[in-house]
DNA sequence: CGGCCCGTTGATATGACTCAAATAAGGTGG
DNA sequence: CCACCTTATTTGAGTCATATCAACGGGCCG
Protein backbone atom coordinates (compact mmCIF):
# COMPACT_ATOMS: atom_id res chain seq x y z
CA UNK A 1 0.00 0.00 0.00
CA UNK A 2 1.10 3.24 -0.88
CA UNK A 3 1.15 6.67 0.66
CA UNK A 4 -2.49 7.65 0.77
CA UNK A 5 -3.87 11.55 0.37
CA UNK A 6 -7.49 11.23 1.16
CA UNK A 7 -9.57 13.87 0.40
CA UNK A 8 -9.12 15.48 3.84
CA UNK A 9 -5.25 15.57 3.60
CA UNK A 10 -5.84 17.56 0.09
CA UNK A 11 -2.98 20.59 -0.09
CA UNK A 12 -3.40 22.55 -2.90
CA UNK A 13 0.40 22.69 -3.35
CA UNK A 14 0.65 19.53 -3.36
CA UNK A 15 3.22 17.83 -5.54
CA UNK A 16 1.74 16.04 -8.65
CA UNK A 17 3.65 13.40 -11.00
CA UNK A 18 3.53 12.84 -14.62
CA UNK A 19 0.92 10.70 -15.32
CA UNK A 20 1.89 10.18 -18.55
CA UNK A 21 5.59 8.82 -17.92
CA UNK A 22 5.85 5.14 -16.81
CA UNK A 23 8.77 6.43 -14.99
CA UNK A 24 7.84 6.40 -11.18
CA UNK A 25 11.09 7.79 -10.04
CA UNK A 26 10.54 11.14 -11.67
CA UNK A 27 8.56 13.53 -9.62
CA UNK A 28 8.57 17.19 -10.13
CA UNK A 29 6.59 20.54 -9.29
CA UNK A 30 4.29 21.02 -11.83
CA UNK A 31 2.43 24.16 -12.50
CA UNK A 32 -1.29 23.75 -11.32
CA UNK A 33 -3.93 23.37 -13.67
CA UNK A 34 -7.41 24.54 -14.32
CA UNK A 35 -10.04 24.04 -16.78
CA UNK A 36 -12.01 26.96 -18.22
CA UNK A 37 -16.07 26.91 -17.65
CA UNK A 38 -16.27 26.24 -21.61
CA UNK A 39 -13.69 23.20 -20.98
CA UNK A 40 -15.74 21.57 -18.51
CA UNK A 41 -18.75 22.07 -20.02
CA UNK A 42 -17.59 19.83 -23.16
CA UNK A 43 -16.33 17.62 -20.97
CA UNK A 44 -19.72 17.00 -19.36
CA UNK A 45 -21.56 17.34 -23.05
CA UNK A 46 -23.38 20.64 -21.96
CA UNK A 47 -24.69 22.07 -24.64
CA UNK A 48 -22.06 25.52 -25.21
CA UNK A 49 -24.67 27.45 -27.01
CA UNK A 50 -26.65 28.05 -23.54
CA UNK A 51 -23.35 28.97 -21.95
CA UNK A 52 -22.64 32.56 -21.57
CA UNK A 53 -19.51 33.48 -23.22
CA UNK A 54 -18.73 36.04 -20.98
CA UNK A 55 -17.70 35.79 -17.51
CA UNK A 56 -15.24 33.45 -18.42
CA UNK A 57 -13.12 34.30 -15.36
CA UNK A 58 -14.31 31.41 -13.34
CA UNK A 59 -11.78 28.42 -14.10
CA UNK A 60 -12.16 25.02 -12.33
CA UNK A 61 -8.96 23.36 -10.75
CA UNK A 62 -7.15 20.03 -11.73
CA UNK A 63 -5.80 17.40 -9.06
CA UNK A 64 -3.94 14.43 -9.86
CA UNK A 65 -3.84 11.44 -7.78
CA UNK A 66 -1.26 8.32 -8.13
CA UNK A 67 -2.57 4.43 -8.91
CA UNK A 68 -4.01 3.19 -5.72
CA UNK A 69 -4.68 6.69 -3.57
CA UNK A 70 -7.85 6.99 -2.10
CA UNK A 71 -9.95 10.21 -3.54
CA UNK A 72 -13.06 9.85 -1.31
CA UNK A 73 -13.49 7.95 2.09
CA UNK A 74 -17.14 7.02 2.70
CA UNK A 75 -17.71 9.31 5.68
CA UNK A 76 -15.97 12.15 5.68
CA UNK A 77 -17.53 15.60 4.45
CA UNK A 78 -18.44 16.18 1.21
CA UNK A 79 -16.95 20.09 -0.05
CA UNK A 80 -16.37 19.30 -3.39
CA UNK A 81 -17.55 17.14 -6.32
CA UNK A 82 -14.98 15.85 -9.37
CA UNK A 83 -15.18 15.55 -13.23
CA UNK A 84 -12.67 12.96 -14.24
CA UNK A 85 -10.26 14.74 -16.89
CA UNK A 86 -8.21 11.35 -17.03
CA UNK A 87 -7.52 7.92 -15.86
CA UNK A 88 -9.79 5.26 -14.48
CA UNK A 89 -11.00 4.77 -11.10
CA UNK A 90 -12.81 2.50 -8.97
CA UNK A 91 -16.12 2.94 -6.66
CA UNK A 92 -17.49 1.35 -3.89
CA UNK A 93 -19.08 0.63 -0.53
CA UNK A 94 -18.70 -0.93 2.72
CA UNK A 95 -20.95 -2.26 4.99
CA UNK A 96 -20.03 -2.32 8.86
CA UNK A 97 -18.92 -5.81 8.56
CA UNK A 98 -15.85 -4.56 5.52
CA UNK A 99 -17.69 -6.63 2.88
CA UNK A 100 -16.58 -4.17 0.01
CA UNK A 101 -19.09 -4.21 -2.97
CA UNK A 102 -17.75 -2.56 -6.63
CA UNK A 103 -20.26 -0.02 -7.49
CA UNK A 104 -18.97 0.93 -10.42
CA UNK A 105 -15.53 1.89 -12.32
CA UNK A 106 -15.88 5.90 -13.44
CA UNK A 107 -13.72 7.08 -16.52
CA UNK A 108 -13.06 10.30 -18.18
CA UNK A 109 -16.14 12.68 -18.33
CA UNK A 110 -17.67 11.12 -15.44
CA UNK A 111 -18.83 12.88 -12.30
CA UNK A 112 -17.38 11.44 -8.37
CA UNK A 113 -19.22 12.80 -5.46
CA UNK A 114 -22.80 12.86 -5.90
CA UNK A 115 -23.27 10.35 -3.11
CA UNK A 116 -22.37 12.96 -1.05
CA UNK A 117 -24.90 15.40 -1.56
CA UNK A 118 -27.54 14.29 0.91
CA UNK A 119 -26.57 15.60 4.31
CA UNK A 120 -22.64 16.49 2.63
CA UNK A 121 -21.04 13.19 3.82
CA UNK A 122 -19.62 11.15 1.14
CA UNK A 123 -21.42 7.42 1.09
CA UNK A 124 -19.29 5.85 -1.24
CA UNK A 125 -15.49 4.78 -1.50
CA UNK A 126 -13.28 6.02 -4.68
CA UNK A 127 -9.90 4.60 -5.85
CA UNK A 128 -7.75 5.55 -8.54
CA UNK A 129 -6.97 2.39 -10.51
CA UNK A 130 -4.69 4.09 -12.45
CA UNK A 131 -2.48 7.48 -12.41
CA UNK A 132 -5.47 10.19 -12.90
CA UNK A 133 -6.34 13.49 -12.83
CA UNK A 134 -9.81 15.20 -11.61
CA UNK A 135 -11.67 18.60 -12.09
CA UNK A 136 -12.72 19.97 -8.61
CA UNK A 137 -16.06 21.68 -8.65
CA UNK A 138 -15.90 23.68 -5.55
CA UNK A 139 -19.69 22.62 -3.99
CA UNK A 140 -21.46 25.60 -3.20
CA UNK A 141 -24.38 23.91 -4.95
CA UNK A 142 -26.57 25.57 -2.66
CA UNK A 143 -26.28 28.79 -3.84
CA UNK A 144 -27.96 28.75 -7.39
CA UNK A 145 -29.15 32.37 -7.29
CA UNK A 146 -26.13 32.99 -9.84
CA UNK A 147 -27.79 32.75 -12.95
CA UNK A 148 -24.27 31.56 -14.31
CA UNK A 149 -24.34 28.25 -11.91
CA UNK A 150 -27.94 27.27 -13.53
CA UNK A 151 -26.39 25.75 -16.70
CA UNK A 152 -24.55 23.32 -14.28
CA UNK A 153 -27.43 22.38 -11.89
CA UNK A 154 -29.81 21.55 -14.85
CA UNK A 155 -27.00 19.17 -15.91
CA UNK A 156 -26.53 17.53 -12.33
CA UNK A 157 -29.64 16.56 -12.63
CA UNK A 158 -29.84 15.48 -15.47
CA UNK A 159 -26.77 13.43 -14.78
CA UNK A 160 -28.37 12.24 -11.72
CA UNK A 161 -31.50 11.19 -13.42
CA UNK A 162 -28.72 9.19 -15.34
CA UNK A 163 -26.83 7.77 -13.09
CA UNK A 164 -30.15 6.23 -11.33
CA UNK A 165 -31.51 5.06 -14.28
CA UNK A 166 -28.04 2.84 -15.02
CA UNK A 167 -27.89 1.95 -11.17
CA UNK A 168 -31.37 0.21 -11.27
CA UNK A 169 -30.27 -1.44 -14.91
CA UNK A 170 -27.12 -2.68 -12.98
CA UNK A 171 -29.75 -3.97 -10.17
CA UNK A 172 -31.04 -6.21 -12.88
CA UNK A 173 -28.17 -7.50 -13.90
CA UNK A 174 -27.35 -8.38 -10.76
CA UNK A 175 -30.74 -9.70 -9.67
CA UNK A 176 -32.26 -11.32 -12.58
CA UNK A 177 -29.01 -12.28 -14.94
CA UNK A 178 -27.04 -15.50 -14.67
CA UNK A 179 -23.36 -15.46 -14.85
CA UNK A 180 -22.72 -15.48 -18.46
CA UNK A 181 -25.08 -12.91 -19.07
CA UNK A 182 -23.56 -10.79 -16.47
CA UNK A 183 -20.16 -10.88 -17.29
CA UNK A 184 -21.26 -9.99 -21.12
CA UNK A 185 -23.32 -6.95 -20.49
CA UNK A 186 -20.06 -5.56 -18.44
CA UNK A 187 -17.67 -6.44 -21.45
CA UNK A 188 -20.15 -4.27 -23.56
CA UNK A 189 -20.37 -1.64 -21.12
CA UNK A 190 -17.19 -0.83 -21.12
CA UNK A 191 -16.66 -1.16 -25.10
CA UNK A 192 -19.38 1.95 -25.24
CA UNK A 193 -17.74 3.73 -22.72
CA UNK A 194 -13.97 3.39 -24.60
CA UNK A 195 -15.73 3.86 -27.94
CA UNK A 196 -17.44 7.14 -26.21
CA UNK A 197 -14.00 8.46 -25.56
CA UNK A 198 -12.84 7.28 -29.01
CA UNK A 199 -11.00 4.15 -28.67
CA UNK A 200 -11.82 1.13 -30.12
CA UNK A 201 -14.97 -0.52 -28.59
CA UNK A 202 -14.11 -4.32 -29.29
CA UNK A 203 -10.27 -4.16 -28.12
CA UNK A 204 -9.11 -2.77 -24.73
CA UNK A 205 -7.25 -3.63 -21.50
CA UNK A 206 -9.10 -4.51 -18.32
CA UNK A 207 -8.03 -1.96 -15.40
CA UNK A 208 -9.70 -3.59 -12.65
CA UNK A 209 -8.51 -7.53 -11.03
CA UNK A 210 -11.39 -10.05 -11.16
CA UNK A 211 -11.98 -9.48 -7.67
CA UNK A 212 -13.36 -5.90 -8.85
CA UNK A 213 -15.19 -7.45 -10.94
CA UNK A 214 -16.94 -10.45 -9.32
CA UNK A 215 -18.08 -7.67 -6.39
CA UNK A 216 -19.36 -5.66 -9.09
CA UNK A 217 -21.37 -7.89 -10.64
CA UNK A 218 -22.21 -10.11 -7.87
CA UNK A 219 -20.00 -13.01 -8.28
CA UNK A 220 -17.02 -14.47 -6.83
CA UNK A 221 -13.65 -14.07 -8.54
CA UNK A 222 -13.51 -17.05 -9.75
CA UNK A 223 -16.73 -17.44 -11.81
CA UNK A 224 -15.62 -14.67 -13.33
CA UNK A 225 -12.80 -16.30 -14.21
CA UNK A 226 -14.13 -19.21 -15.66
CA UNK A 227 -17.10 -17.46 -17.61
CA UNK A 228 -14.09 -15.57 -19.41
CA UNK A 229 -12.44 -18.52 -20.23
CA UNK A 230 -15.43 -19.72 -21.64
CA UNK A 231 -15.57 -16.95 -23.76
CA UNK A 232 -12.26 -17.34 -24.99
CA UNK A 233 -12.21 -21.26 -25.54
CA UNK A 234 -15.95 -20.33 -27.47
CA UNK A 235 -14.34 -17.91 -29.47
CA UNK A 236 -16.66 -14.63 -28.51
CA UNK A 237 -13.70 -12.62 -27.21
CA UNK A 238 -10.04 -13.15 -26.51
CA UNK A 239 -8.90 -13.09 -23.31
CA UNK A 240 -5.60 -12.89 -22.13
CA UNK A 241 -4.99 -11.67 -19.12
CA UNK A 242 -6.26 -8.23 -18.81
CA UNK A 243 -6.59 -8.13 -22.22
CA UNK A 244 -9.67 -7.79 -24.10
CA UNK A 245 -11.01 -8.96 -27.88
CA UNK A 246 -14.24 -9.12 -28.72
CA UNK A 247 -14.80 -11.27 -31.72
CA UNK A 248 -18.36 -11.74 -31.94
CA UNK A 249 -20.14 -8.94 -30.59
CA UNK A 250 -23.97 -10.67 -31.49
CA UNK A 251 -23.28 -13.78 -29.85
CA UNK A 252 -22.43 -11.58 -26.29
CA UNK A 253 -25.14 -9.19 -26.94
CA UNK A 254 -27.77 -12.53 -27.37
CA UNK A 255 -26.42 -13.85 -23.71
CA UNK A 256 -29.16 -13.08 -21.61
CA UNK A 257 -31.72 -15.97 -19.94
CA UNK A 258 -31.19 -18.71 -22.46
CA UNK A 259 -28.95 -21.69 -22.23
CA UNK A 260 -25.49 -21.64 -21.30
CA UNK A 261 -22.23 -21.35 -23.70
CA UNK A 262 -21.38 -24.91 -21.69
CA UNK A 263 -24.55 -26.43 -23.15
CA UNK A 264 -23.87 -24.94 -26.35
CA UNK A 265 -20.69 -25.93 -26.80
CA UNK A 266 -21.27 -29.69 -25.81
CA UNK A 267 -24.08 -29.90 -28.07
CA UNK A 268 -21.79 -28.71 -31.02
CA UNK B 1 -57.39 -6.13 -15.43
CA UNK B 2 -59.41 -2.34 -14.84
CA UNK B 3 -59.46 0.30 -17.09
CA UNK B 4 -55.68 2.25 -17.24
CA UNK B 5 -55.41 5.31 -17.17
CA UNK B 6 -51.87 6.30 -17.74
CA UNK B 7 -50.05 10.13 -18.00
CA UNK B 8 -51.18 10.20 -21.13
CA UNK B 9 -54.66 10.29 -21.19
CA UNK B 10 -54.69 12.63 -17.89
CA UNK B 11 -57.61 14.59 -18.26
CA UNK B 12 -57.37 17.42 -15.42
CA UNK B 13 -61.36 17.33 -15.22
CA UNK B 14 -61.58 13.84 -14.59
CA UNK B 15 -63.46 12.05 -12.00
CA UNK B 16 -62.03 10.89 -9.16
CA UNK B 17 -63.20 7.85 -6.58
CA UNK B 18 -63.28 8.88 -3.23
CA UNK B 19 -60.57 6.79 -2.13
CA UNK B 20 -61.72 6.48 1.54
CA UNK B 21 -64.67 4.44 1.23
CA UNK B 22 -65.34 0.65 0.78
CA UNK B 23 -67.88 0.81 -1.56
CA UNK B 24 -66.41 0.77 -4.93
CA UNK B 25 -70.17 1.54 -6.51
CA UNK B 26 -69.91 5.25 -5.28
CA UNK B 27 -68.35 7.71 -7.26
CA UNK B 28 -68.98 11.05 -7.35
CA UNK B 29 -67.44 14.67 -8.65
CA UNK B 30 -65.03 15.96 -5.99
CA UNK B 31 -63.87 19.29 -6.48
CA UNK B 32 -60.35 19.34 -7.28
CA UNK B 33 -57.70 19.22 -4.17
CA UNK B 34 -54.59 21.43 -4.17
CA UNK B 35 -52.03 21.96 -2.18
CA UNK B 36 -49.97 25.10 -0.88
CA UNK B 37 -45.95 25.23 -1.63
CA UNK B 38 -45.62 24.67 2.17
CA UNK B 39 -47.78 21.69 2.25
CA UNK B 40 -46.01 20.20 -0.51
CA UNK B 41 -42.72 21.20 1.41
CA UNK B 42 -43.63 19.84 4.55
CA UNK B 43 -43.98 16.09 2.94
CA UNK B 44 -40.51 16.70 1.05
CA UNK B 45 -38.86 17.74 4.44
CA UNK B 46 -37.98 21.02 3.57
CA UNK B 47 -36.80 23.12 6.16
CA UNK B 48 -39.52 25.71 6.28
CA UNK B 49 -37.63 27.92 7.55
CA UNK B 50 -36.12 28.78 4.40
CA UNK B 51 -39.11 28.79 2.50
CA UNK B 52 -40.71 32.63 2.20
CA UNK B 53 -44.06 33.10 3.28
CA UNK B 54 -44.62 35.32 0.38
CA UNK B 55 -45.95 34.55 -3.13
CA UNK B 56 -47.86 31.60 -1.51
CA UNK B 57 -50.18 31.81 -4.46
CA UNK B 58 -48.75 28.58 -6.29
CA UNK B 59 -50.26 25.75 -5.40
CA UNK B 60 -50.19 22.16 -7.02
CA UNK B 61 -52.71 19.99 -7.71
CA UNK B 62 -53.31 16.18 -6.75
CA UNK B 63 -54.39 13.21 -8.79
CA UNK B 64 -55.93 10.04 -7.28
CA UNK B 65 -55.69 6.99 -9.35
CA UNK B 66 -57.09 3.85 -8.24
CA UNK B 67 -55.34 0.26 -7.39
CA UNK B 68 -53.57 -1.13 -10.65
CA UNK B 69 -53.85 1.80 -12.28
CA UNK B 70 -50.85 2.55 -14.52
CA UNK B 71 -49.13 6.13 -13.53
CA UNK B 72 -46.04 6.30 -15.85
CA UNK B 73 -45.30 4.53 -18.50
CA UNK B 74 -41.00 3.96 -19.52
CA UNK B 75 -40.97 5.65 -22.74
CA UNK B 76 -43.53 7.95 -22.11
CA UNK B 77 -42.74 12.14 -22.14
CA UNK B 78 -41.80 12.93 -18.59
CA UNK B 79 -44.14 16.24 -18.48
CA UNK B 80 -44.36 16.23 -14.45
CA UNK B 81 -42.69 14.86 -11.26
CA UNK B 82 -45.20 13.25 -8.79
CA UNK B 83 -44.98 13.32 -4.75
CA UNK B 84 -46.77 10.55 -3.27
CA UNK B 85 -49.35 12.19 -1.01
CA UNK B 86 -51.23 8.50 0.16
CA UNK B 87 -51.51 4.93 -1.02
CA UNK B 88 -48.71 2.55 -2.23
CA UNK B 89 -47.25 2.08 -5.74
CA UNK B 90 -44.87 -0.54 -7.33
CA UNK B 91 -41.85 1.15 -9.80
CA UNK B 92 -40.53 -1.19 -12.15
CA UNK B 93 -38.42 -1.59 -15.21
CA UNK B 94 -38.68 -4.01 -18.37
CA UNK B 95 -36.03 -5.29 -20.64
CA UNK B 96 -36.78 -5.46 -24.67
CA UNK B 97 -38.10 -9.50 -23.58
CA UNK B 98 -40.18 -8.66 -21.30
CA UNK B 99 -39.00 -9.45 -18.06
CA UNK B 100 -39.90 -7.10 -15.12
CA UNK B 101 -37.57 -6.56 -12.47
CA UNK B 102 -39.35 -4.60 -9.49
CA UNK B 103 -37.23 -1.33 -8.37
CA UNK B 104 -39.33 -0.29 -5.45
CA UNK B 105 -42.39 0.87 -3.24
CA UNK B 106 -42.74 4.35 -3.28
CA UNK B 107 -45.16 5.70 -0.17
CA UNK B 108 -46.31 8.78 1.61
CA UNK B 109 -43.38 11.62 0.73
CA UNK B 110 -41.15 9.56 -1.89
CA UNK B 111 -40.83 11.35 -5.51
CA UNK B 112 -41.86 9.74 -8.85
CA UNK B 113 -40.25 10.56 -12.27
CA UNK B 114 -36.90 11.42 -11.33
CA UNK B 115 -36.10 8.69 -14.01
CA UNK B 116 -37.57 11.18 -16.63
CA UNK B 117 -34.99 13.73 -15.91
CA UNK B 118 -32.30 12.92 -18.23
CA UNK B 119 -33.90 12.92 -21.50
CA UNK B 120 -37.72 13.59 -20.34
CA UNK B 121 -38.94 10.18 -21.51
CA UNK B 122 -40.13 8.12 -18.39
CA UNK B 123 -37.54 5.25 -17.92
CA UNK B 124 -39.53 3.27 -15.17
CA UNK B 125 -43.02 1.72 -15.05
CA UNK B 126 -45.39 2.69 -12.05
CA UNK B 127 -48.23 1.06 -10.86
CA UNK B 128 -50.36 1.75 -8.31
CA UNK B 129 -50.99 -1.09 -5.58
CA UNK B 130 -53.68 0.40 -3.87
CA UNK B 131 -55.67 3.98 -3.98
CA UNK B 132 -53.27 6.29 -4.33
CA UNK B 133 -53.41 10.65 -4.39
CA UNK B 134 -50.31 12.16 -5.62
CA UNK B 135 -49.12 15.72 -5.77
CA UNK B 136 -48.19 16.99 -9.46
CA UNK B 137 -45.30 18.95 -9.69
CA UNK B 138 -45.21 20.47 -13.31
CA UNK B 139 -41.81 19.87 -15.03
CA UNK B 140 -40.64 23.38 -15.53
CA UNK B 141 -37.20 22.85 -13.50
CA UNK B 142 -35.36 23.66 -16.89
CA UNK B 143 -36.39 27.31 -15.79
CA UNK B 144 -34.94 27.80 -12.07
CA UNK B 145 -34.01 31.25 -12.81
CA UNK B 146 -37.08 31.67 -10.51
CA UNK B 147 -35.74 31.87 -6.85
CA UNK B 148 -38.96 30.87 -5.38
CA UNK B 149 -38.18 27.23 -6.82
CA UNK B 150 -34.71 27.31 -5.97
CA UNK B 151 -35.52 25.30 -2.72
CA UNK B 152 -37.05 22.65 -4.05
CA UNK B 153 -34.33 22.56 -6.96
CA UNK B 154 -31.86 21.52 -3.38
CA UNK B 155 -34.36 19.44 -2.06
CA UNK B 156 -34.58 17.84 -5.18
CA UNK B 157 -30.28 17.32 -5.70
CA UNK B 158 -30.27 16.14 -2.04
CA UNK B 159 -33.38 13.17 -2.71
CA UNK B 160 -31.48 12.41 -5.80
CA UNK B 161 -28.87 11.95 -3.82
CA UNK B 162 -30.12 10.02 -1.36
CA UNK B 163 -31.99 7.40 -3.69
CA UNK B 164 -28.92 7.16 -5.52
CA UNK B 165 -27.12 6.01 -2.07
CA UNK B 166 -29.95 3.69 -1.46
CA UNK B 167 -30.20 1.73 -4.74
CA UNK B 168 -26.48 1.36 -4.41
CA UNK B 169 -27.64 -0.14 -1.11
CA UNK B 170 -29.90 -2.63 -2.77
CA UNK B 171 -27.15 -3.33 -5.29
CA UNK B 172 -25.19 -4.65 -2.40
CA UNK B 173 -28.14 -6.74 -1.16
CA UNK B 174 -29.32 -8.49 -4.15
CA UNK B 175 -25.31 -9.31 -4.86
CA UNK B 176 -23.77 -10.16 -1.73
CA UNK B 177 -26.60 -11.58 0.84
CA UNK B 178 -28.51 -15.19 0.80
CA UNK B 179 -32.31 -15.16 0.69
CA UNK B 180 -32.48 -15.08 4.03
CA UNK B 181 -30.94 -12.02 4.80
CA UNK B 182 -32.77 -10.01 1.54
CA UNK B 183 -35.77 -11.21 2.71
CA UNK B 184 -34.82 -9.91 6.39
CA UNK B 185 -33.08 -6.93 4.76
CA UNK B 186 -36.42 -6.31 3.43
CA UNK B 187 -38.85 -6.39 6.34
CA UNK B 188 -36.82 -4.53 7.87
CA UNK B 189 -36.75 -1.67 5.39
CA UNK B 190 -40.54 -1.63 5.41
CA UNK B 191 -40.59 -1.62 8.66
CA UNK B 192 -38.69 1.14 9.20
CA UNK B 193 -40.81 3.36 6.15
CA UNK B 194 -43.90 2.72 7.89
CA UNK B 195 -42.48 3.80 11.37
CA UNK B 196 -41.46 7.25 9.53
CA UNK B 197 -45.05 7.48 8.66
CA UNK B 198 -45.96 7.12 12.20
CA UNK B 199 -47.20 3.81 12.03
CA UNK B 200 -46.43 0.21 13.77
CA UNK B 201 -42.65 -0.43 12.41
CA UNK B 202 -42.82 -4.39 13.55
CA UNK B 203 -46.63 -5.18 12.57
CA UNK B 204 -47.74 -4.19 9.14
CA UNK B 205 -49.38 -5.53 5.90
CA UNK B 206 -47.71 -6.43 2.98
CA UNK B 207 -49.10 -4.63 0.32
CA UNK B 208 -47.20 -6.43 -2.49
CA UNK B 209 -47.45 -10.19 -3.81
CA UNK B 210 -44.38 -12.34 -2.89
CA UNK B 211 -43.65 -12.42 -6.88
CA UNK B 212 -43.45 -8.81 -6.90
CA UNK B 213 -41.06 -8.92 -3.38
CA UNK B 214 -39.08 -11.70 -5.61
CA UNK B 215 -38.05 -9.84 -7.93
CA UNK B 216 -37.70 -6.89 -6.09
CA UNK B 217 -34.46 -8.51 -4.29
CA UNK B 218 -33.67 -11.34 -7.15
CA UNK B 219 -35.54 -14.15 -5.49
CA UNK B 220 -37.78 -16.49 -6.90
CA UNK B 221 -41.49 -16.03 -5.24
CA UNK B 222 -41.00 -19.54 -4.00
CA UNK B 223 -38.16 -18.52 -2.41
CA UNK B 224 -39.54 -15.56 -0.30
CA UNK B 225 -42.73 -17.57 0.53
CA UNK B 226 -40.58 -20.63 1.79
CA UNK B 227 -38.23 -17.84 3.56
CA UNK B 228 -40.97 -16.31 5.49
CA UNK B 229 -41.98 -19.32 6.29
CA UNK B 230 -38.68 -20.23 7.61
CA UNK B 231 -38.73 -16.94 9.88
CA UNK B 232 -42.15 -18.03 10.65
CA UNK B 233 -41.31 -21.16 12.24
CA UNK B 234 -38.51 -20.33 13.81
CA UNK B 235 -40.92 -17.60 15.51
CA UNK B 236 -38.56 -14.57 14.61
CA UNK B 237 -41.34 -13.18 12.47
CA UNK B 238 -45.02 -14.20 12.43
CA UNK B 239 -46.39 -14.76 8.78
CA UNK B 240 -49.59 -14.74 7.88
CA UNK B 241 -50.61 -14.17 4.24
CA UNK B 242 -49.71 -10.43 3.72
CA UNK B 243 -49.83 -9.96 7.57
CA UNK B 244 -46.30 -9.63 9.15
CA UNK B 245 -45.78 -9.25 12.85
CA UNK B 246 -41.62 -8.88 13.89
CA UNK B 247 -40.65 -10.23 16.92
CA UNK B 248 -37.29 -10.65 17.08
CA UNK B 249 -36.04 -7.27 15.77
CA UNK B 250 -32.65 -8.37 17.04
CA UNK B 251 -32.26 -11.63 15.25
CA UNK B 252 -33.12 -10.24 12.33
CA UNK B 253 -30.73 -7.49 12.06
CA UNK B 254 -28.39 -9.97 12.49
CA UNK B 255 -28.60 -12.16 9.52
CA UNK B 256 -26.56 -11.68 7.31
CA UNK B 257 -23.70 -13.78 5.54
CA UNK B 258 -23.99 -16.54 8.42
CA UNK B 259 -25.28 -19.68 9.02
CA UNK B 260 -28.58 -19.87 7.70
CA UNK B 261 -31.87 -20.69 10.04
CA UNK B 262 -31.90 -23.79 8.85
CA UNK B 263 -28.99 -25.17 10.41
CA UNK B 264 -29.43 -23.07 13.56
CA UNK B 265 -32.71 -24.66 14.14
CA UNK B 266 -31.17 -28.32 13.76
CA UNK B 267 -28.41 -27.49 16.52
CA UNK B 268 -30.80 -26.04 18.59
C1' DC C 1 15.49 -15.45 -3.59
C1' DG C 2 11.07 -15.25 -1.14
C1' DG C 3 6.62 -13.31 -0.35
C1' DC C 4 2.52 -11.43 -2.07
C1' DC C 5 -1.12 -10.64 -5.16
C1' DC C 6 -3.42 -12.07 -9.17
C1' DG C 7 -5.35 -15.41 -12.08
C1' DT C 8 -6.56 -20.21 -13.55
C1' DT C 9 -8.48 -24.62 -12.94
C1' DG C 10 -10.42 -28.68 -10.51
C1' DA C 11 -13.39 -31.08 -7.09
C1' DT C 12 -17.08 -30.73 -4.12
C1' DA C 13 -20.96 -28.75 -1.57
C1' DT C 14 -25.09 -26.30 -1.37
C1' DG C 15 -28.41 -22.60 -1.94
C1' DA C 16 -31.68 -21.27 -4.92
C1' DC C 17 -34.25 -22.40 -9.15
C1' DT C 18 -37.43 -25.29 -11.71
C1' DC C 19 -41.23 -28.12 -12.10
C1' DA C 20 -45.34 -29.69 -10.12
C1' DA C 21 -49.35 -30.22 -7.23
C1' DA C 22 -52.46 -28.75 -3.74
C1' DT C 23 -54.65 -25.14 -1.05
C1' DA C 24 -56.38 -20.56 -0.19
C1' DA C 25 -58.22 -16.13 -1.40
C1' DG C 26 -60.64 -12.89 -4.22
C1' DG C 27 -63.51 -11.44 -7.85
C1' DT C 28 -67.36 -12.36 -11.24
C1' DG C 29 -71.60 -13.76 -12.98
C1' DG C 30 -75.70 -16.32 -12.67
C1' DC D 1 -75.63 -16.35 -2.07
C1' DC D 2 -73.29 -19.84 -4.35
C1' DA D 3 -70.49 -21.79 -8.20
C1' DC D 4 -66.79 -20.83 -10.79
C1' DC D 5 -62.60 -19.00 -12.38
C1' DT D 6 -58.39 -16.69 -11.73
C1' DT D 7 -54.61 -15.38 -9.07
C1' DA D 8 -51.73 -15.82 -5.03
C1' DT D 9 -49.42 -18.81 -1.91
C1' DT D 10 -47.46 -22.91 0.11
C1' DT D 11 -44.84 -27.01 0.03
C1' DG D 12 -42.22 -30.90 -1.93
C1' DA D 13 -38.75 -33.24 -4.94
C1' DG D 14 -35.12 -32.95 -7.99
C1' DT D 15 -31.67 -30.34 -10.56
C1' DC D 16 -28.35 -26.96 -11.62
C1' DA D 17 -25.52 -22.92 -11.26
C1' DT D 18 -22.56 -20.81 -8.50
C1' DA D 19 -19.95 -20.64 -4.15
C1' DT D 20 -16.47 -22.76 -1.57
C1' DC D 21 -12.21 -25.00 -0.78
C1' DA D 22 -7.86 -26.04 -2.57
C1' DA D 23 -3.79 -26.37 -5.46
C1' DC D 24 -0.83 -24.32 -8.75
C1' DG D 25 1.66 -20.93 -11.82
C1' DG D 26 3.12 -16.35 -13.03
C1' DG D 27 4.53 -11.67 -12.35
C1' DC D 28 6.15 -8.07 -9.49
C1' DC D 29 8.69 -6.08 -5.81
C1' DG D 30 11.44 -5.75 -1.83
Amino acid sequence: MKNEKTMLSYNPNYISVNHNTDTKSISDFQPRIWSSKQQLFHLLKIDEKKVDSNNQSVNYQHIKYKQDQKICLSGTPCSNLFVVYSGFLKTSWSDAYGNEKVLGFPMRGEILGLDGLNDYEYKNDVVAISDVELIIIPNKINNIHDPEDSHLINKLLNIFSKELVNTQKIEYIIGSLPAEARVAKFLLSLGQKYAQLGYSDNSYNLKMTRNDIGSYLGLTLETVSRTLSEFNKAGIVTVDQKSIQINDLETLKRLRRTTPIRSRKLSA
